[in-house]
DNA sequence: CTGTTAGCGCCTTCAC
DNA sequence: GTGAAGGCGCTAACAG
């Protein structure tokens, strides 16, 4: 008595298209997935290409799943949709996705208690049949070696040795770009908050800071470095322990992420020390906070939906076999110059 | 030659454990799903289990969506990621969703342009169950009559007459909380950058501001409020005309939510109006944004991934059909008392 | 040029 | 107490 699913109303099926047109069922699938495999005359596949249109038909992707084995959809774990930086990028990916058919299922991970379970039930569900993910984690080269032996597994936005696809930024630039805006503006005595400098990103947007004072002849000072993170609360620390340590010894500060220079800022105002008068502070990356703080905040910005974008490209064709690994970097920096930096004083 | 599909591997199936244990798949089937209407002997249910577990069998989701024409998945569209109270919340839902074996599947349409279309193709393609919207859209009345007349849609953080399912925020509570903290520091001229009053929100946190005002018999002055809307742009662009229009007639603003009142402090910043001292200003809703500011917000916090959480577990409810709709208010506003509201100068 | 056949993995009805 | 059979909608061999 119970209707068993939801589908109580027809749906437009293949075989129903075939009682329609007259045509075999299977001549149908083929003609509309434009298979070059079959010889059909013209006039029928108009006839049959009209006649879905006109009846609205859209192939059961359970159906199709089940046939294929796949189940166009993708994963992408990341911390927290939160941060800015990463919601620009999932905005893009899932852009793409959508476009190109496939589902993307979005997982944060930011009890990082259970995402090895969750991940590999992702996995054995078949549910994805690739995974982004936005940072580093170690479990990732499980995963990487699951499923048949090669289930795709991309970096976006980080890189580490072992990660054959990768879609990264051209960080090195950006860093100068930001560095050399400080020195552009008189400062020479410019401080640095990295991220741990045993990893990529941290490590080429500390070489891309150091590249800029060889170029324009500043001394490099190995005391105004300090390791922060990626977070507010690590660049408030940091910028704490600088100051502890540093007191008046620079003027300008460039800091390894956005909410890292805004944590920075933020001890700076609660300190009395003025943003951009007595210090100028640049951050990497560009957000809507940015623009929202106060004072706002000069960075250098990368195309980050872009990055998005191509990151699911790149893993659609993993996934579509199109491609045995896939590598991308994305350049493109531009400086923002906002509130948060000027000239030396 | 070249492998169909990608699933080259063995997968541990129903046949497969039949094979092992030497049950029938369907036998099997039922024990694992605890049928209740089989009988079996109990010994027989401990080894198909243990088997199961063993060989660490997980259903194939697409053969299950197929059988039962269910997808198991849910969507949710929003403007955009990078709205952090709407992060919040997604990821409260997302939470659910994944606990609960269901895909979350997030579609930002800040381009308005093919909404339909997409949603409409992800209905048709049997991919969601249901779709929660976290911003009122008059299409969506559409798909919640779509698909055998009964699509599930459930409206979250917003409510507007025929919407049956619904979660949403008791916002009149939050929004009083907001201006009598005002009032509290002494301030009797405060102002109100709304929202657009014919809708749900916006008209429950102004009713809440004046009740507010009556209850502490503060006299309410039309010229005081202003439309604004809910983003950055919205708040500083209402700042900018409440300012032209009453410069230095209110001491206190409440902003309908965390970017309007971003926007207005902005505005006051760069017209040298200090924040508190001058003007404090309070918003609606907390996110990292209010923390990180500067000076930082104060605002009327409440549990949002909880929202997002009952959200999603309604919407299961609904697509599960064990209840004909969902509607829930969620409670709880805390005031958060930040840098940005002081004693009345 | 087109149709027939044989499943993908699972669930459900019915039969033993 | 358990097994057999049929089919969800689609695709890919292989036949004509």
């Amino acid at each position: 008595m119970v209707a068993e699913g939801r589908r109580v109303k027809k749906r437009v099926t293949l075989k129903f298209l075939a009682e329609r047109t007259g045509f075999d069922i299977s001549t149908i699938s083929r003609v509309l997935r434009d298979d070059a495999t079959l010889s059909i005359r013209p006039e029928n596949i108009e006839i049959i290409k009209r006649t879905a249109r006109e009846l609205n038909y859209v192939p059961d992707t359970a159906a199709r799943s089940l046939r294929s084995a796949r189940s166009y959809s993708i994963g992408a774990i990341l911390p927290s949709l939160q941060n800015q930086i990463h919601a620009q990028i999932v905005e893009g990916a899932s852009r793409v996705c959508r476009d190109r058919g496939y589902s993307l299922i979005i997982a944060h991970l930011a009890d990082p208690t259970d995402e090895q379970e969750v991940i590999a039930d992702l996995i054995a569900r078949n549910r994805i049949e690739g995974l982004m993910s936005l940072t580093f984690r170690e479990e990732l080269r499980r995963f990487a070696g699951s499923h048949d032996g090669d289930f795709p597994v991309m970096a976006v936005n980080w890189w580490a040795p072992g990660f054959e696809s990768a879609v990264t930024l051209d960080e090195r630039p950006g860093a100068r770009l930001a560095t050399e805006h400080l020195v552009d503006l008189g400062h020479t005595r410019i401080a640095h908050l990295s991220g741990d400098l045993n990893r990529f990103n941290a490590a080429e947007r500390f070489a891309g800071y150091r590249e800029a004072l060889m170029l324009r002849d500043v001394m490099f000072h190995e005391d105004l470095t300090q390791t922060a993170g990626y977070g507010y609360e690590d660049g408030a620390r940091a910028m704490e322990a600088l100051l502890d340590r540093k007191q008046g010894g620079f003027t300008a500060v460039f800091a390894v992420s956005m909410l890292t220079a805004a944590g920075a800022i933020g001890v700076l105002n609660r300190r009395g020390i003025r943003v951009p008068e007595d210090i100028s502070v640049i951050g990497f990356n560009d957000g809507m906070l940015a623009e929202v703080m106060s004072p706002s905040l000069s960075t250098v910005a990368y195309p980050l939906a872009d990055l998005g974008r191509a990151a699911a490209e790149g893993m659609i064709a993993l996934v579509e076999k199109s491609v045995p690994q896939y590598r991308l970097v994305i350049g493109g920096p531009r400086l923002i110059q906002r509130g948060s930096t000027a000239v030396c004083p």
